[in-house]
DNA sequence: TGCACGATAATCT
DNA sequence: GATTATCGTGCAA
């Protein structure tokens, strides 16, 4: 039987932390801690493949200004926008730019560090399920999370959130980067970015390499 | 009407 | 094993 290790030392992030453009923030987030302190435990994973969007960006949300739905886009960096699409999945942004500015970047995979057995709970998988298939894709990522319309709009480095980022727990490595995947529009552009080598990424291995 | 997806099946190497 | 096709689902515009 294997030890089980320690949960390790995650500190939080503050705002001045964070990059104050929408893609270096993507990038920057590679390789930190996604954290979420739920009632039942705490939900911790190595972000390890982000996606920018940004101002004039069809396939941005933000891209016919301001609605209801997506106002969080343009709250200052680092409050959460959470939206639910195909009748199935809530997705999990993090907005990049200052106040009133519309952009943010989408997490879409995380590899677990943390509350393990609480992911394969809400992903309602078997404890002999591949830690790789737990939070790979943002509909996974965000249902492994407990992501819901109840983390909208959060603040996460307000230093108090349930929702929040914490530092690296161990190095990241070499950082890739790719078009962005599953939108039609302005899919050309160079926007994704992820960990290479890492099992935990999304996408076929062309878009990986 | 169409979507920042995922599970499954079909069709490859 | 890897890539590609299909389609359900609820909601915003």
């Amino acid at each position: 039987m294997p030890l089980t290790a320690p949960p390790p030392t995650i500190h939080r992030l503050t705002r001045a932390d964070l990059p104050k453009s929408t893609v270096a923030l993507a990038r920057y987030l590679i390789g930190k801690t996604l954290v979420h302190d739920t009632r039942a435990g705490r939900i911790a994973g190595r972000i390890v493949e982000t996606e920018a969007y940004l101002v004039g960006d069809a396939a941005a949300h933000s891209f016919r200004g301001m609605t209801e739905r997506n106002r969080p886009l343009f709250l200052e960096r680092g409050h959460s926008y959470v939206y639910f699409i195909y009748g199935n999945h809530f997705m999990l942004n993090i907005s990049g730019n200052r106040d009133g500015v519309g952009e943010g970047v989408l997490f879409r995979a995380a590899e677990p560090v943390e509350g393990i057995d609480l992911m394969r709970r809400h992903r309602a998988m078997p404890a002999s399920a591949k830690l790789e298939d737990l939070a790979r894709g943002p509909g996974r990522l965000a249902e492994a999370f407990a992501i819901d319309r109840s983390v909208d709009a959060i603040d996460m480095v307000d230093g108090k959130s349930a929702l929040w980022l914490g530092t690296a727990v161990r190095k990241r490595g070499a950082l890739g980067e790719s078009v962005r995947i599953g939108i039609t529009k302005e899919a050309e552009r160079v926007l994704r970015y992820y960990e290479r080598n890492s099992k935990f990424v999304s996408g076929t291995n062309k878009l990986n390499a």
